[in-house]
DNA sequence: GAGTGGTCTAGACCACCCA
DNA sequence: GGGTGGTCTAGACCACTCC
């Protein structure tokens, strides 16, 4: 950073003149020029060495204001190329009123009607296995904490077009699931709900967990979000009366989705 | 990192032989360790230099494996004293089902309700001004594109216990909140909701839009959130049958706020 | 082969904390 | 005053892309 540019770049803050962290700062510069228009979207931004010189810092500091960009969507990357101002990214709504009997009986799981209502070619990836209840999950299921519980764990990776969008994981308890298609990798027509019902567990509620965190390195890899972006959680207990009989952890990058609630005054 | 280190600490992944970044290494075992027990929570983690030589590697390599850490929520920090292993924090579970025309005819907005769900001391600061709606808004609440619109804004910073805990933005037309009780800092007993059925609006029901974001430099300020914190995004509309009276742009810290939706089986 | 983004190192400085 | 986390610099190397 130049000696000179400090002074200028400072901020007043709440009647307190702040030295910004140069990162920054450059960022901020960035960002207003994006928004002005100076680089429209997909348009390359200047070199990591132009910015360099401009600014006056290392290569490290600008890297950082990057870096924020990116983690922002404003700015995607390829090495070897440059850095790029972000095109608007399709979002994906995800309407949380599909969980309907309709769309369960009409042949369907929850992430294929959601392939349907996009127009994307879904295709999931399962791994079936047991395992000793955890501890949040027995609490989800209203399991007994005094004792061990086996559940059925169905672990999927789903893709759209070919790249993953997101991760489940479900729990059921073997007593409910233990031999029977719920515990095959594919459980046919409907869905894992559908096969539920079957089995005399007719639904009646859902309750979904919303929260927001940094991904693991393991589903940053898998979901290819750049570094800081952060992903959305939901975990959803599906419920046969008083019992939950399911919970769902959910995974998916956090700004492409758009997990929307309709929710009645009442 | 030491050499011979390295190929101790590659990975099969898919069959394949993948040499993983240092710092991700790094983390990762602490993170075992973490959760082995080695490390309890609120105690304090082996120094900078401790972890530079035992790991060999320089500073900045230790220091990125912390910030990872950090941003899942595991580590905390204070300049000058070090590393800990972060307390279980308290999570916030804010039920989506408490729209309720009791609640707001019982005297409490939505803020106030959810603190007196908790047990926290709520404050609220309120900034209010007149706006051209913005796109976005203007999607939202349903207006013509064709022409401007003024939009009352209601820009608040809520404060439980003393903390910035959230951010709301709410936009209102001119047309319905202009003059009233809503273009006022404090909207009286009941909150905006109420106001708006006294203007004859009777809310019928809401829809929440969730995206999880990285925050901007400002709002990880306001927010104190650490490097690398994902912030939950919620924008709820309301309606008073196909009308929209309200936007409003909630944000607060990801991993401390729970939204919890209930969703009927039909 | 030249340029690019990404990462690691080594060394420096600062603000902060605690004895 | 010595230790701590946090940041910036300067220089190096790698994998990648494009010519």
């Amino acid at each position: 950073m130049l000696v000179g540019a400090w002074t200028c770049l400072d901020r007043f803050y709440d009647g307190v003149m702040v030295q910004m962290k140069p990162w920054v700062e450059i960022a901020e510069e960035l960002r207003r020029e994006i928004g002005r228009g100076v680089y429209g979207p997909g348009e390359r931004l200047p070199s990591g060495t132009d910015l360099m010189s401009r600014f006056g810092v290392a290569r490290q500091t600008v890297q950082n204001a990057m870096d924020q960009l990116r983690a922002e969507g404003l700015v995607s990357s390829v090495a070897g190329r440059g850095w790029f101002v972000a095109e608007r990214k399709p979002i994906v709504r995800l309407a949380r009123n599909r969980l309907s009997k309709a769309e369960r009986t009409e042949g369907r799981g929850t992430f294929l009607s959601d392939a349907a209502a996009g127009k994307w070619q879904p295709a999931v990836t399962v791994e079936v296995r047991r395992e000793q209840a955890r501890e949040d999950v027995r609490s989800y299921l209203g399991l007994a904490a005094d004792q061990d519980h086996e559940v059925v764990v169905r672990d999927r990776v789903m893709r759209a077009d070919g790249e993953v969008v997101q991760l489940a994981v479900s729990y059921l308890p073997a007593e409910i699931a233990g031999g029977t298609r719920l515990e095959e990798a594919d459980t046919g027509p409907g869905g894992a709900y559908a096969r539920l019902e079957e089995l005399g567990f007719e639904l009646t509620h859902f309750t979904e967990v919303v929260s927001a965190r940094s991904p693991r390195p393991r589903e940053a890899e898998l979901l290819r979000l750049p570094l800081g972006f952060p992903v959305l959680q939901v975990i959803r207990v599906a419920f046969a009366g008083d019992r939950a009989v399911e919970v769902n952890y959910m995974t998916m990058g956090g700004e492409r989705y758009q997990l929307v609630y309709q929710i009645d005054a009442g």
